[in-house]
RNA sequence: GGGUCGUUAACUCAGCCGGUAGAGUAUCUGACUUUUAAUCAGAGAGUCGCGCGUUCGAAUCGCGCACGACCCA
């Protein structure tokens, strides 16, 4: 018998005895008239030993998370989704019998509470209880009121007693459907149409990744569960529908880290007849007034580190900024067989078809990315490395592109679009052509995605904002999975077998 | 995939040079009708992640494995 065993069986036995007083453990017919926070206001009126005058009664529902007992008395502390209150439960107001029963009920116990408002004599308000309610008996212990629950295995995989014991996780998880509720806004005020498109793809593009394979059996085929939503927004965009964007899961089979879940939410947003740069606008002003929003101020620390989103931010080209940050000679860059070597000396190996726009991104991420502290727009990215993006018209080495980097993350990726049929067609031959040895990835030819393009799509930009990183950046979450509330793990063996 | 660290009571953690398990909280019993980390007295609670090895003897040392965290690819 293990301890867990011990509590387990001493909680059953608690159970068992209320039902056999007759008191339901879970029951269906409470109803609470008040929230909490509904109550607290009242304590600005109210002295100390003093009860509301007038005696209203009111009810209210919730958790019991801490309890003072005493013989013939007791303080609760009860929590509902809008806050915490005192119960004050005395035997001479409940009864004898009542009383009894209560003795029975632990900290974990979900109830509800009917009766008066008054100040203790320490000046803290509290319900005077008049008639209480099991509403669902727990019969698990919880963590530490104390210390808490700081393992983060369990934090992870036992979410919901997290969730009750960490209001810094609750706060982490209003804050993101806050962030979520707030880009919806925005865009549905600039007249953006939310869709939903396929989570299942006959093939897996709009991003080079590894996709989840699956298989439909009534229609005897191979889907893959999306890498990206972009090739299908974008067949809207040829639909008609100007303005459109959706905020949902992507999923790509690859390894896990602070930054990385196998599924994970991206918004992604395109526009008829805008091009990159109004996007660079939209996007410094909807993710900073966001953070106002959320947090009350542009000016927020990452994991430490003082980070101002207030506008405008800066922007520097892939080139400036390999210049200016990465020390990278203008005369280096220029030439692609010193580019490519340079990248070689850095120790980064490229396929042998790889060009100077390739050298370029990869000694941009190893040198400059982590550096971007500050909200940093990088612009002119090689075509080479944007098979979906319009070539600049001046220079068609480099694509009408943007990354934006936050305390070295990259937040977000937007372009003008590549709209042309043909061209469209031959980047789709070259990155197949290119594709290296892994097989695991698969560049596809989307034919019908061409087809599409065919019948003319309006010029546009799009981009993509991963919403994790955004939600980790405004709550200061160290980790991907502490704004994920289920997030991947693997799964328990021994504990679990120990516990069924 | 590689490296480092971790895994001891329900929770948070101690446990030294190898000698057979500790604290606080939680739980249980008793006292207690204004406490708020309530207090006081007492009690129960452990496959020391799993396995193998070294040893008279392993939570402790070695090897392997599992899970997790961080860093790197």
């Amino acid at each position: 018998m293990s301890e867990e065993n011990q509590t387990l069986a001493q909680r059953r036995e608690k159970a068992e005895s209320l039902a056999e007083l007759g008191v339901k453990l879970y029951s269906n017919n409470f109803k609470p008239a008040n929230a909490v926070q509904e109550l607290l206001p009242k304590a600005d009126s109210l002295e100390p030993q003093e009860a509301e005058p007038g005696g209203a009664i009111y009810s209210v529902a919730g958790r019991i998370i801490a309890m003072r007992k005493f013989g013939k008395a007791a303080f609760c502390t009860l929590t509902d989704k809008t806050g915490q209150i005192q119960l004050y439960i005395k035997k001479d107001i409940l009864g004898d019998e009542v009383f009894e029963t209560f003795k029975k009920w632990d900290i974990g116990d979900i109830i509800g509470v009917e009766g008066t408002l008054f100040k203790t004599k320490v000046g803290e308000l509290s319900v005077q209880a008049r008639q209480i309610t099991m509403i669902s008996k727990s019969l698990r212990p919880l963590p530490d009121k104390w210390h808490g629950l700081s393992d983060v295995e369990t934090r992870y995989r036992q979410r919901y007693v997290d969730l009750i014991v960490n209001p810094d996780s609750r706060e982490i998880f209003r804050k993101r459907v806050e962030i979520i509720r707030l880009v919806r806004n925005y865009l549905n005020g600039l007249n953006f149409m939310e869709v939903e498109t396929p989570m299942m793809q006959p093939i897996p593009g709009g991003a080079t990744a590894k996709p989840f394979q699956t298989y439909h059996n009534a229609l005897n085929m191979d889907l893959y569960l999306r890498i990206a939503p972009e090739l299908y927004l974008k067949r809207l965009l040829v639909g008609g529908f100007e303005r459109v964007f959706e905020i949902n899961r992507n999923f790509r089979n690859e390894g896990l880290s602070t930054r990385h879940n196998p599924e994970f939410t991206m918004l992604e947003f395109y526009q008829a007849y805008a091009t990159y740069e109004d996007l660079i606008t939209l996007t410094e002003e909807m993710i900073s007034s966001i953070c106002q929003q959320v947090n009350g101020t542009m000016k927020i620390t990452y994991q430490g580190t003082e980070v101002d989103l207030s506008p405008p931010w800066k922007t520097l080209t892939m080139d400036q900024a390999l210049m200016e940050v990465a020390g990278i000679d203008a005369e280096t860059l220029a030439d692609s067989a010193k580019i490519v070597a340079l990248a070689g000396e850095k120790g980064i190996k490229l396929e042998e078809q790889a060009g100077a726009g390739k050298a370029k991104t990869e000694l941009f991420e190893l040198l400059v990315e982590e550096k971007l502290i500050n909200p940093t727009f990088i612009t002119s990215y090689p075509t080479e490395v944007s098979p979906l993006a319009r070539r600049n018209e001046l220079d068609p080495t480099v694509t009408d592109r943007f990354e934006l980097f936050i305390t070295g993350r990259e937040l977000a990726n937007g372009f003008s679009e590549l709209n042309d049929p043909v061209d469209q067609l031959g980047r789709f031959e070259k990155q197949i052509a290119d594709r290296g040895d892994d097989d695991e990835i698969y560049p596809e030819l989307d034919a019908d995605y061409i087809r599409a393009l065919e019948y003319g799509m309006p010029s546009a930009a799009g981009e993509g904002i991963g919403i994790d990183r955004l939600v980790m950046l405004l709550t200061d979450a160290p980790s991907i999975r502490d704004v994920i509330l289920f997030p991947h793990l693997k799964p328990e063996t021994k504990k679990q077998e120990k516990e069924e």
